[in-house]
DNA sequence: CTAGTCAGGCTTTTT
DNA sequence: GCCTGACTAG
């Protein structure tokens, strides 16, 4: 293991040629063009190090800007094995959107900003614009929040402030107006949404030369990961922090830009190498993670992608086992051949679930695979959909927080006011806002004369009821405000649940209840771990980070998630599920050939997350919102050469023609006939007393053949009945 | 004012 | 098939 050669720099130990040639090169811009699993992340932490150690660069000058926190996280673990705990505190590692809310919130005089603005995300920012479509008098139904607020947030993106912003047709004039009075009631709440810590950070760069000199001299060196994805502000960022010394690092790989619809920009790949003319350029095209034949599968089918320079990908993995190509009748069959077949790895191949994926084009292709899992008995981890932080609870109780935080945040204050039922109804709001506008005054202000506190002209129009409940309201939140001061944002919490009546209103005693309770008490548990954190760090934070970036490595469960969520990934066995025309391709693609192409780069990065085994699955009918339809296999399927598969190989053409009856489907679905299932002995059988890890003690009501594994049907003491395969639920004989 | 029922729209993808 | 918003009875 020792190597005689004794390497003078373990910064290079372990790098190849290429890898080492980039972690090296000399000041200026640089430009890595990397494949999938080809050690860019290494590259980018190794180049760190080699600025700190080789170089001699304070860590207090390097900014890495990745795409996800847990990029972040990941890098600062990697960087721990390399440098000084201390210097590895002292390096500025975050994603853009963190990067530009730290330099705001130091900056925020300079703008006119309040320091302790809130972040709104995408849930409150449609609260905002709902808000600003009831004060226009425009109808929701005919102008979507949804699409306003893209079209709000890609006018920022491309810089563009509400008064620059152009308009041509009638709903861009709509846009435009909602655009400016959401703009402006965003900052009378003191609130920021993502594209605006951007476009202000940009602006504060533009309009104020001594600072952004500041900056410049403090960051020498900028390394910035999946470059591919950077839009115009970030862009425009990088402009000018790197203006000054030119040391500015970018790693990406365009054939996985993904986030076009977001505003990325893949071109910045060609402005940046206009933009600084003297750019090195490094390729890295050996890949570390994927078998040859998972490789070739991914290049065959990005090469139809015009516009592309092909990169010469290789592997030194070995041929590895075909990709397995699934058929199954409907979205139930599918996920419960995944189930079975991750069941199947860990038994006959050695993969633990924790090491298999299963993708999917959209978010609502999830539930019936949970189904699967949950009936199987099967943990699994779910990255998005139902997200944490997107949660009514913990969006209600963050809302309480804010509220204590900032009273006069309107947005947050309406969306609790009246969570528990206090007898705040839709009148009373009304006449809070429609009083607040008239006297041009925050509805706090209006609160706190209600109550007492604050002179003021008296409320006419208000009924004595709900004078009292707004009087009992606003004691309660001065109450918090100024105990806030005292307690940790965790005993905060406390206080508020139990004051303001919201744990026993979630805790009504249903299953619902139990679940969104625990969720409370997770939030409050994170509220503890950051103890140090004041109320204005902690909201901050929060608004910032995603899922992925909480996925817990420990638990063995296979990982459930989106195409997009799985980018930067990997696991040893890859499903990519609901490859159907419509789907993915989504149906949104086919009009635009620039959409397809990204469908088709994002089924390119779901192939490369696979190290070892890939499977490719589709079903033969889909329930689309509640009806049962016909699918046709994905265009993509076709590009993959028929000797890298086995299983149903597209070609002949899955889709029946209508009018065929359902029995006649299900004998012409080829699935049906060419799955072998030669079945186990059973283990257990009905009346046996059995015993559940989780589950506790019960009786099997029935057992049979599932595939190739045995699925019982226990009826447990604590919990009721349930469907388990005998290969995951730990199930023993008991009694 | 609340709690219940019902109709209609909806699904890309996320920092 | 699920969630949101509108409507209705108490």
């Amino acid at each position: 293991m020792l190597s005689p050669s004794v390497d003078p720099s373990p910064i290079l130990n372990g790098l190849n040629p290429q890898q080492r040639a980039a972690v090296t090169a000399p000041d200026g811009p640089v430009l890595v063009l990397a494949g999938p699993g080809s050690g860019k992340t290494r590259v980018l932490t190794h180049r760190v190090a080699y600025l700190v150690r080789e170089r001699g660069f304070s860590p207090y000058r390097i900014m890495a800007v990745t795409f996800t926190n847990k990029a972040a996280r990941e890098m600062r673990e990697r960087l721990e094995a390399l440098l000084s705990p201390a210097d590895v505190r002292r390096l500025t590692v975050g994603t853009f959107h963190a990067t530009c809310a730290r330099i705001l919130r130091r900056e925020a005089e300079v703008l006119g900003l309040s320091r302790n603005y809130v972040i709104f995300d995408a849930a409150d920012q449609i609260a905002l614009i709902k808000q600003v479509l009831r004060t226009l008098n425009l109808d929701e139904k005919k102008y979507a929040p949804a699409a306003l607020r893209q079209a709000i947030a890609k006018a920022k993106q491309e810089l563009i402030p509400p008064e620059a912003y152009t308009t041509s047709t009638y709903y861009a004039e709509i846009v435009r107006r909602v655009y400016e009075l959401y703009q402006r009631t965003l900052r009378d709440n003191d609130g920021l949404d993502f594209a605006d810590l951007l476009m202000l950070t940009v602006r504060l760069f533009q309009e104020h030369p001594s600072v952004l000199a500041r900056y410049q001299e403090r960051y020498q060196q900028i390394l910035v990961d999946e470059f591919q994805d950077t839009n115009t502000a970030q862009y425009a960022l990088l402009r000018l922090l790197g203006g000054r010394h030119h040391n500015v690092f970018c790693v990406g790989d365009e054939d996985q830009s993904v986030y076009l619809w977001r505003g990325a920009d893949y071109r910045n790949l060609l402005r940046f190498r206009q933009d600084f003319p003297q750019v090195r350029l490094y390729l890295l095209e050996q890949n570390y993670r994927s078998t040859e034949t998972i490789l070739e599968a991914a290049q065959a089918v990005i090469r139809p992608n015009p516009n592309r320079v092909e990169k010469a990908l290789f592997t030194r993995r070995g041929r590895g086992p075909k990709i397995v190509v699934h058929e199954a009748y409907n979205e139930e069959d599918e996920a419960r051949y995944v189930v079975e077949t991750i069941a199947r790895l860990a038994r006959e191949e050695g993969i633990r679930p924790g090491e298999c994926a299963v993708m999917y084009r959209t978010n609502a292709q999830s539930r019936a695979l949970e189904e699967a899992f949950v009936q199987a008995g099967m943990p699994y981890r779910l990255v998005g959909a139902t997200r944490f932080y997107q949660r009514r609870e913990i969006k209600d109780l963050l809302a309480y927080l804010r509220v204590v935080h900032t009273p006069t945040d309107w947005v947050s204050m309406r969306r609790i006011i009246n969570v528990p039922p206090r007898g705040i109804g839709a009148k009373t709001l009304a006449w809070l806002e429609q009083t607040a506008h008239r006297e041009d005054v925050p509805v706090w202000t209006l609160l706190r004369r209600v109550r007492g506190d604050e002179e003021g002209p008296p409320p006419a129009g208000l009924g004595s009821r709900a004078r009292r409940a707004l009087a009992a309201f606003t004691g309660l939140v001065q109450g918090w405000i100024e105990a806030a001061e005292g307690l940790t944002v965790a005993e905060l919490i406390r206080r508020i649940l139990e004051e303001s009546g919201y744990a026993a209103y979630v805790q009504d005693g249903s299953e619902e209840g139990r679940e969104r309770w625990a969720n409370i008490l997770e939030l409050r548990n994170v509220a503890a771990d950051y103890a140090h954190l004041t109320l204005t760090d902690f909201l901050a934070d929060v608004a910032l980070v995603s899922d992925v970036d909480n996925l817990e490595e420990t638990a063995d469960a296979p990982t459930l998630l989106t195409l997009h969520s799985a980018k930067g990934l990997e696991f040893r066995a890859v499903f990519i599920t609901g490859l159907e025309e419509g789907l993915l391709p989504h149906q949104h693609a086919f009009e635009d050939p620039e959409e397809m192409a990204e469908e088709r780069r994002l089924f390119y990065v779901g192939i490369t997350r696979a190290k070892d085994r890939l499977y490719l699955t589709r079903a033969f009918r889909r329930t689309v919102w509640g009806q049962s339809e016909l699918t046709r296999p994905s265009c993509f399927l076709e590009d993959i050469p028929g000797e890298l598969v086995v299983g149903h190989h597209p070609g002949a053409g899955g889709g029946a023609g209508g009018g065929v009856g359902a029995f006649k489907e299900m004998l012409a679905w080829s699935g049906a006939s060419s799955r072998p299932a030669p079945p186990p002995a059973l283990q257990f059988r009905p009346g046996q007393r059995v015993r559940h890890p989780t589950f506790g003690e019960g009786v099997v009501l029935e057992s049979r053949a599932r595939g190739s594994d045995e699925e019982v049907t226990v009826n447990f003491e604590e919990v009721g009945t349930k469907r388990l395969l005998v290969s995951f639920a730990r199930l023993e004989r008991a009694g």
